[in-house]
DNA sequence: CGACTTTGACCGGCGC
DNA sequence: GCGCCGGTCAAAGTCG
C-alpha cells in the first residue's frame, strides 16, 4: 500500500475534469466570501487579495498564523455553527467525512477538484484532543495525555479542516513532514483511514487521510491543529522564484487545491517527498485551467508548497 | 542506524 | 452494562 504513495510515477491529472470551473470555487481560501461549495459565488479577481481580512491561504492555515476564529470567519461560519456545510460531520452518524457527503462525493463532480470543509466538531465523538489547540506541550506529554485525562474533563476540540481532493494518491505532499502512526479500516468503506502526525517536535498537528468509498478518486484530508513552526519546505529556499513568470501570467483567478496544484509544479528533480508529482504534467492547457490569483497573491501562497528547491 | 511504516492491541466515548 | 467504533500506542518490520 505504501508503494502507491511513494514511488508510482503515475500521471496525476486532477484538472482534466474541470470543464465548468467556477472561479474560486475549487479552493475557498481564495474566495473573498468563501464560496465553499460552489454556491454561485463568483469572486472577482479584485476580491482575491491577501490584504482582505477574510482572505486566507492554505499556507496560512498550515502555518498556524490563523486561529480557528479566523478560520471560521474566513468560511463565514462559527465554530459551533450547525449550518456549517459539514460532510465531515457525519460523525453524527459515526460515519466519516468521506461517506455521506450531503451532496455526496459524486456531486463533488468534476467542477471542482477540491473542496474544503471545516469540521463542526460539536457533534463529533472525537476524543478530546491532546493539546487543546496549543502545541506547547511536548510529545511525551501528549503521548499519554489522552489516557491520563480525567474523566469528564473535556478539552476543547482542536480546529480541524478537511479537504476533499481529487487525487490518486492518498497522502498529498504539503511541505510538512508527517509520520504515519496508525491506519484503521473505515466502516462501510473498503478504503482505510490513515493517521499522520507532524514529525516536528512539539508540533501536535495531525492529519487524517482517507478515500471516499463513493468516489475513490476523492481523497479526504483532515488537518487537526496548527503548526507551531515554519514549513520545512519553506525554509529551504524559494522555489517560487524559479518558476517562469509566464506560468503566473497565464493563470487566471481562482484555483484548484493549491496543495495539489503546487506540488504539480515541482520539477522532477525537486522530488523531495514520496508523493511529489510531476512538473511535466503541467501543460498549457492545464495552466489555462488553473485559476490563479494575481501574482502577488500567488507569491503568498506558493512558498509553503514549492519551496523544496535546494539553494 | 535513524526515520518511517505496518499492524494488532488497547483505550475511551457513545449509542442502545 | 455492553458492544461498536474511532483514535492511538508501540513493537516489529522496512527502507535508504
Amino acid at each position: 500500500m505504501s508503494d502507491e504513495n511513494r514511488s508510482t510515477p503515475y500521471h496525476h491529472d486532477p484538472f482534466c475534469h474541470d470543464q465548468n470551473r467556477v472561479s474560486g470555487a475549487g479552493f475557498p481560501f481564495f474566495c473573498e466570501k468563501p464560496a465553499i461549495f460552489n454556491q454561485g459565488v463568483t469572486p472577482s479577481p479584485q476580491g482575491l487579495h491577501a490584504t482582505d481580512p477574510s482572505y486566507m491561504t492554505f499556507t496560512d492555515y498550515l502555518h498556524g498564523s490563523l486561529d480557528y476564529n479566523t478560520l471560521s470567519k474566513a468560511f463565514d461560519m462559527s465554530c459551533s455553527s450547525s449550518e456549517v456545510i459539514s460532510p465531515v460531520d457525519n460523525d453524527s452518524g459515526k460515519g466519516t467525512a468521506s461517506h455521506e457527503h450531503p451532496s455526496t462525493p459524486n456531486s463533488l463532480d468534476t467542477s471542482s477538484s477540491t473542496e474544503a470543509i471545516t469540521e463542526d466538531s460539536g457533534k463529533s465523538k472525537h476524543k478530546p484532543d491532546l493539546q487543546g489547540g496549543g502545541c506547547e506541550d511536548g510529545d511525551e506529554n501528549s503521548k499519554k495525555a489522552n489516557k491520563s485525562k480525567k474523566k469528564g474533563e473535556k478539552r476543547p476540540k482542536e480546529p480541524r479542516f478537511a479537504f476533499m481532493t481529487k487525487s490518486e494518491i492518498d497522502h498529498l505532499e504539503d511541505g510538512y513532514r508527517w509520520r504515519k502512526y496508525g491506519q484503521k479500516a473505515v466502516k462501510n468503506s473498503p478504503y482505510p483511514r490513515s493517521y499522520y502526525r507532524c514529525t516536528t517536535q512539539k508540533c501536535t498537528v495531525k492529519k487524517r487521510v482517507e478515500r471516499s468509498f463513493q468516489d475513490p478518486s476523492i481523497v479526504i484530508t483532515t488537518y487537526e491543529g496548527q503548526h507551531n513552526h515554519p514549513c520545512p519546505a519553506t525554509i529551504r529556499g524559494n522555489a517560487a522564484a524559479m518558476l517562469p513568470t509566464s506560468f503566473f501570467s497565464s493563470a487566471t483567478v481562482g484555483s484548484s487545491f493549491p496543495q495539489e496544484f503546487l506540488t504539480q509544479m515541482l520539477p522532477p528533480n525537486n522530488q523531495s517527498g514520496p508523493n511529489s508529482m510531476y512538473y511535466h504534467n503541467i501543460t498549457p492547457h492545464h495552466q489555462q485551467q488553473f485559476q490563479l490569483p494575481d501574482y502577488g497573491l500567488l507569491q503568498d501562497i506558493v512558498p509553503s508548497f514549492i519551496r523544496k528547491q535546494e539553494p
